[in-house]
DNA sequence: GAAGCGTTGTC
DNA sequence: ACAACGCTT
């Protein structure tokens, strides 16, 4: 048994309890150097994203530092910082919590590699999920392509008990010199700034304790009921925590139970399970269309009409309250995620990648597998049976989820003697270029409901008969 | 191979 | 009612 430290390689699992990683290596007994690195694969992702992890390496750093120890920070290529550490601290071993989506594996590939080759030991372990990708297969081994008979098969596993969060952590005698966290400048790519983000968000493992406790507590019993509401405060808001593991799946599936169940809540829980289980079927889900004869779809490219709609102009209220919501808060309310989507692929023909691009660059709950899987279904192209007749109309949509219009009132201002603070705040976060103004009239729509709706369905008729062309 | 089913809609 | 097919058992 060697007593040389293990390099401790945080990611997305910035929490203490219920971290199989960490309760391993606190049995060990042997002593714990927390590190995380901003490498090119934390470098590529959106300017929200990479604000908010920052913020979440910030609040875990101090819960390291209030038992004892440090996160320590450093940038660089990820095999190179660590064999650089290892070399630093003579630790031995290099554990991690494994990741899931394509680039991040790719590099978990070669960085196992790489360390192995140099005589060190390198260990990842599961925790990010309730399920591992591959755990769950259809009778033929393969993976599912239903959401409903993949969530059958994977209700019938046990994920476990959460295991507790260790007490003090065994200590190197010496630390390794760290970056300062200001110096990264994560969040300078934010187009609102920090401040504005900054004001809606609650970062950490308390924080998601928090939320999760009021949300079973208060919002839980009318969940089904109104969580389809953008107006209300009625969803569970976790997913910022779970996409930088702030706060464990399976933390929320046991507490879900012990406060008496929410079949309806869990499979929200299940759709990001099956994101990722269609993730690792297809690594291709957010560049490549999962149904590939839509390879062939008549989309528009990036157009005027997507930038109207990525600067929240398109003069149709519920969109446009959706994505001024988006820029604001940095999140947006599942219900007006599709109608936003289902405006831009259909009522604007436009590509679904320009969307995921867009959400990717805002979003501070930006999830590689759930994004991927969400726009991909809103256009069509994914795994699901929605029949083709199917879109959104944004005024039905609006009369039936923000039926008093309060959701729209909140985020837009064009209008309005004395608009609502958070539409004012669009105004003054937007950038400059945008030349936005809240004095001016609301824009005139860029195509009627109607009319976009035909015009998705025409291009739909033409795509069927030019994916039977060989 | 038959049978049953499929997150979120619209008019 | 629409219009309809792939998925899974």
């Amino acid at each position: 048994m060697s007593d040389r430290p293990i390099l401790l390689w945080f990611r997305r699992d910035l929490r203490l309890a219920d971290h199989p990683m960490l309760h391993e290596a606190v049995r060990s007994g042997r002593p714990l150097i927390p590190v995380a690195i901003l490498d090119p694969v934390a470098e590529g992702w959106g300017a929200a994203a990479r604000w908010r992890w920052g913020e979440g390496l910030r609040v875990f750093g101090a819960a390291l530092a209030a038992r004892g120890a440090r996160l320590v920070l450093r940038r660089g290529l990820a095999a190179e910082v660590l064999a650089q550490l290892a070399g630093e601290t003579g630790a031995e071993a290099v554990w991690w919590s494994r990741a899931y989506d394509p680039a991040a594996r790719a590099r978990d590939v070669a960085v196992k590699a790489a360390l192995r080759g140099a005589g060190m030991a390198a260990r990842s372990f599961p925790g990010h999920l309730l399920f591992e990708p591959e755990a769950v297969a259809t009778g033929q081994g393969t993976g599912y392509k239903l959401f409903s008979a993949y969530w059958r098969a994977a209700s019938r596993l046990d994920p476990g008990r959460p295991l507790p969060a260790p007490g003090a952590l065994s200590v190197p005698a010496s630390w390794p010199a760290s970056e300062d966290l200001a110096a990264w400048r994560l969040g300078a790519a934010l187009r609102a700034g920090e401040d504005v983000l900054r004001h809606h968000s609650a970062p950490g493992e308390a924080a998601a304790q928090a939320r999760l406790s009021g949300f079973l507590d208060t919002r839980s019993a009318r969940y089904a009921e109104r969580r389809d509401f953008p107006a209300e405060d009625a969803t569970s808001g976790l997913s910022e925590y779970l996409t930088y593991g702030e706060v464990s799946p399976r933390t929320i599936w046991s507490e879900t139970a012990r406060a008496g169940g929410n079949a309806k809540f869990l499979s929200e829980l299940g759709w990001r399970e099956f994101a990722y289980h269609l993730l690792h079927h297809a690594p291709g889900l957010a560049q490549d269309n999962w149904n590939r004869d839509w390879d062939r779809f008549p989309w528009r490219g990036d157009n005027a009409d997507a930038e109207a709609w990525r600067r929240g102009m398109t003069g149709e209220p519920f969109v446009d309250a959706a994505l001024r919501e988006m820029y604001v808060t940095g999140r947006m309310h599942n219900r007006a995620r599709m109608v936003a989507a289902s405006y831009l692929t259909k009522h604007l023909r436009t590509d679904w990648r320009v969307g995921l691009d867009w959400f990717a660059d805002c979003l501070t709950d930006w999830d590689p597998a759930a994004n991927a899987m969400g726009w991909q279904w809103v256009a069509g192209s994914g795994p699901d049976a929605a029949p083709y007749f199917r879109v959104f109309n944004p005024v039905t949509q609006a009369e039936k989820f923000d039926p008093d219009g309060a959701y729209r009132r909140r985020w837009i201002a064009e209008g309005r003697a004395d608009p609502h603070p958070d539409a004012r705040a669009y105004f003054q976060a937007a950038p400059r270029a945008w030349a936005l103004d809240p004095q001016a009239a609301y824009p005139v729509r860029r195509v009627a409901p109607a009319e976009g709706r035909q015009r998705a369905l025409d291009a739909y008729e033409r795509w069927k008969t030019l994916k039977m062309l060989p």
